[in-house]
DNA sequence: TAGATTGTTAATCGATTAACAATC
DNA sequence: TAGATTGTTAATCGATTAACAATC
């Protein structure tokens, strides 16, 4: 029945980048704000935020806005962030290092409870407050830890063999930052392969244009 | 004229993804490659491909499929991959360095050509090759180089004013790392502004809703 | 009351899918 | 020739925009 159950693919797309906005109107005491406003700071438009909105239940007021707690408690349930999934990442190299320490840290959705790389000069050194474990321990401290989710830093050559391994002691979903598209054949495992680089060449793109232009 | 100068945004945004696997492709030695093994590899519909590669000319032949690298390069041309921008970044953080050893060592669009942090602790060593070299260095950096493209690797609080300083040198387009989003005032400015978490909660969601069938 | 702003419907626009003749 | 596969048109689907009555 909730309006909730069919929010459409584009909206869910969306839901992170309003939920940056709210957290920070909410941190800034920012109690109501108007679709209007949203649709500034979304580079969209009011009438747009409205749909968005609406697809989740009334959280609007004619003539003062949105709450924006409220709006934000909702988005954040509807992401399912305020669950805690145990999450594991394999390569301490450059990125491992980023994910472990910028982005990890802030504590939402995923705890990070084991990092894991093969390289003998790393294992044992600390890495935000996690000792490197030797990658040949993965299969035994994902079965016994439930770990749902593993971080994938690993160069491409590594990644299917390492995602097989995975799977089979039941880990069911991967973010990829290998620089390869993993593709498992289950289709009970949920993969978010990451490109950083495509936003790179949509840059390059829109800065061709605007020479040529 | 050219069907080119018409391709949807939708078509541009899927182009990074057709260029990987053409590039794969490319490297086994693949000559030729058929829409529905394309639309295989990208979770898309033969019929999508035809329509996307349809838009920037006719590289298909009835019966065989299309030229790889004829494609990758048509690719390559409309995406502006093949020029070459000096790039700097800012903040030799974990991001930072990852960001000057794995992605931009590829070598396309953009060349790296100075790191800079305010850290005097940084400052001296070596990263990919580069001195990171004093922020108060940037504006004279930016102006005696010519460089196009920055890439922010700073803390939020940063971005603002250094963005500020390095429009004023010149800098015209910025990759933003900084979980902020940079919203520049001027109209004549290019900014990606990377998300890494937002994929993060993608896949949470999905897997909320896995659990919740 | 007047001004602001929502929720919702209808109209428009664009993107995806289906189908098939053309041709390698 | 038969099989494969394109290019392109038309049909469908979905997403965005515009408009406005309802209401704080």
């Amino acid at each position: 029945m909730a309006k909730r159950d069919n929010i459409s693919s584009s909206v869910i797309r969306r839901l992170p980048r309003y939920y940056r906005f709210l957290r920070e109107l909410d941190s800034r005491g920012v109690t109501h704000v108007s679709s209007g406003e949203l649709a500034r700071r979304m580079r969209s438009t009011a009438s747009q935020v409205r749909q968005d909105l609406n697809c989740f239940g009334e959280f609007g007021q004619q003539g003062i806005g949105y709450n924006v707690s409220m709006l934000r408690d909702v988005i954040e349930d509807i992401l399912g962030i305020k669950c805690m999934y145990p999450a594991i990442l394999i390569g301490a190299g450059n990125i491992g290092h980023a994910i472990a320490n910028q982005v990890m840290f802030e504590g939402r959705c995923f705890e990070l409870i084991g990092i894991f790389d093969k390289d003998p000069d790393k294992i044992g050194s600390d890495v935000g407050g996690l000792v490197i474990q030797n990658v040949d321990q993965l299969e035994s401290f994902c079965r016994s830890h439930y770990v749902t989710t593993a971080i994938l830093c690993v160069p491409k050559a590594a990644v299917e063999p390492i995602a097989e391994t995975l799977y089979e002691s039941g880990v069911r979903s991967f973010w990829n930052f290998s620089h390869y598209d993993l593709n498992m054949k289950f289709d009970n495992v949920i993969v978010e392969n990451v490109h950083i680089s495509d936003s790179l060449m949509q840059l390059c793109f829109r800065l061709k244009k605007t020479n040529s232009d």
